[in-house]
This record gives structure tokens, sequence and C-alpha cells, in this order.
DNA sequence: CGATAGTTGTATGCAACAAGCATCACGGGA
DNA sequence: TCCCGTGATGCTTGTTGCATACAACTATCG
């Protein structure tokens, strides 16, 4: 097995995010959410399911949740009726920011060893280990 | 932000994981606890708990699953009536192979275009960002 | 009418914290 | 020396919360 060290690595990596959670400031899981809507200016759910593969029933609550924080608003789509134009409020814009700026101090700290190139090149294989496995993962049809 | 790649690879990551995690055979979760009683030979609750850095409950209930289900054995400790020991019983070594042998089959196929050095390389710097990000992350407390 | 966007009901896995029960380890009387 | 109280330890159980899935439903689109 020539993977052995690397599925022990990925053990000890998702521990590291599991500790990271915990200490963590805000409700994590919608913080892709957030980041995912500044990124699309206004979007569908659907989009946003599509986009972390996840059910929409399950962005359904995040997005209500987010909404009920004050920190997304829903606006009709003039051109489906079914359908909401989600963007971040100014309150979403600054909660993004403080959270992204936390979770990059924190990653900074834990890099200072590292050189920048190091990092550049640790960030592409990581990158492309990601998507390689997504990319082989089965029942996902391209989904995108 | 120079580790704003890092952070999208991350995100992406996870998303992997997510999606491994959905079609997959058996429950998830209790591998790893699988692995390190294997690692272990034999062991108590805690040494789990301490090595995964998880709520000791958290780790009884695993257990208890795993003992229902005959993946585990406990067997009194002679020198702590408190505590038990824990091993892998015939058939938790064999779903422990069979469930290994399907991730280093999925993690083959995916890195099926990287050569042998490149993912020993990554595996490395893999193994080293996640001891930094363990290392670095407040409220452990050196707990070893 | 069939497909699509979202919502809601329900269930599962994983995790935490708090409280409780044995058991252990130790130090001070009788 | 023996026992006992007291605090620490190993584990379990009750409860809670979050993230997620699937299924069933509503409203709308085409």
């Amino acid at each position: 097995m020539t993977s052995d060290n690397l599925i022990t690595a990925l053990h000890e990596l998702l521990k590291a995010v599991r500790l990271m959670k915990q200490n963590s400031l805000a409700p994590v899981g919608t913080v892709g959410v957030l980041a995912a809507i500044r990124r699309h200016e206004s979007c569908h759910m659907k989009d946003l399911a599509a986009e972390h593969a996840l059910d929409p029933s399950t962005i359904s609550r995040t997005i209500a949740a987010l909404v009920r924080d004050g920190l997304v608003a829903r606006a009709a789509d003039p051109d489906d009726g079914r359908a909401s134009m989600l963007r971040l409020t100014d309150r979403g814009q600054a909660v993004l920011d403080e959270v992204s700026a936390h979770y990059d101090d924190r990653l900074a700290e834990a890099l200072s060893e590292w050189s920048p190139a190091e990092i550049d090149t640790f960030a592409s294989s990581l990158q492309r280990f990601a998507q390689d496995l997504i990319n082989h993962t089965p029942s996902l049809e391209v989904a995108r």
C-alpha cells in the first residue's frame, strides 16, 4: 500500500478539522455557503446545492438559518416564481469577512514554518487531489 | 491572502470527503476507531479518546456499536476494574481489511495520474500540514 | 400534464456537555 | 498495620445540537 501514509495523513487532517470546528466562533457549515453566495453575486439555492454536492433540503435549512440571522437576503426572482435570488446583506458581508480573517490567521499561524513556495505547491497539490477524488467518485455524474 | 487557494482547496477536499462518506459501504466514523484498536493491539477507551481528540462518551457509544456488531470484544482489565481491554474480533479484522482495501482502491483510482513520487511528496506534506494545524489549535493544552 | 425550485417531516450519524456509578490511589487515624 | 474517607479516574447514560439524507408536498414553469 503506497497510499498508507496518505490515508493516515487524511485521518489526521480530519481530526484537525474537527478540532478547528470545535472552538469556532461562528456556526460552521454556513460559512462555505456564505462564501459561495458572495462568489456568485446572487444565485438560486439549486446552484448552491449543485456546487456543494448537498441535498436541496440541506441548503434550504442552511439558508433559512442565515436569513433568520440577517446574513442573507431573499428576493423573488422576477423570472421564476418558484425561485429566490440570494445575496449577502451588509451584515453577511461583515461576518464573512470576519470569519475568513479568523481562518486566515489560523492558517497563517499553523503555516508559519512554511515557505511561501511550499504553501503554494501544497495548495496546488491539495486542489488537484480533491479534484481527482471528486472526479473519481461515482454517482456524481459530472453534476456541474 | 496567500492562503486563499489553500482554503478553497480545503473546502474542495471536505466536499470530496462528504461524497465518499455518502456512498460508503460500512458506517464510517467507526473505521478510524477500528484501525486504532488494531494499531494498539489492545487498549482502553481513554486511549482512543485521547488519540482522536474525542469526548469519552463519543468513544463509548462508538465502541458499544462495534461490540453490538461483533467487531470488537471487551475484556475486563485485570489491573483496573473500571476499564476494559478492547481488541478486534476476527470479524472486526476482516471488516477492517475489507474497508481499508475499498478505500485503497478508491484512492488508487483517483491517483492513477500521479507518479509514486508525487503521491509520496503529497502524503508527507499533508501529514505535516495536519500536524501543524493540530499543534497550533488552542484549547488542546498539549494533552499529548 | 410532467418537470422543476423549494419547503417540511422524519431519520441517522456524530459530536458535545452534564450527571452518575464503580473503582482506584492515597494519606491519616485507631 | 489496617481501615476508612476523599478525591481522581474510566466509563456509561441522558440530553442536546448540528449536518445530512430521503420522501412527500406545494407552487410554479413550460
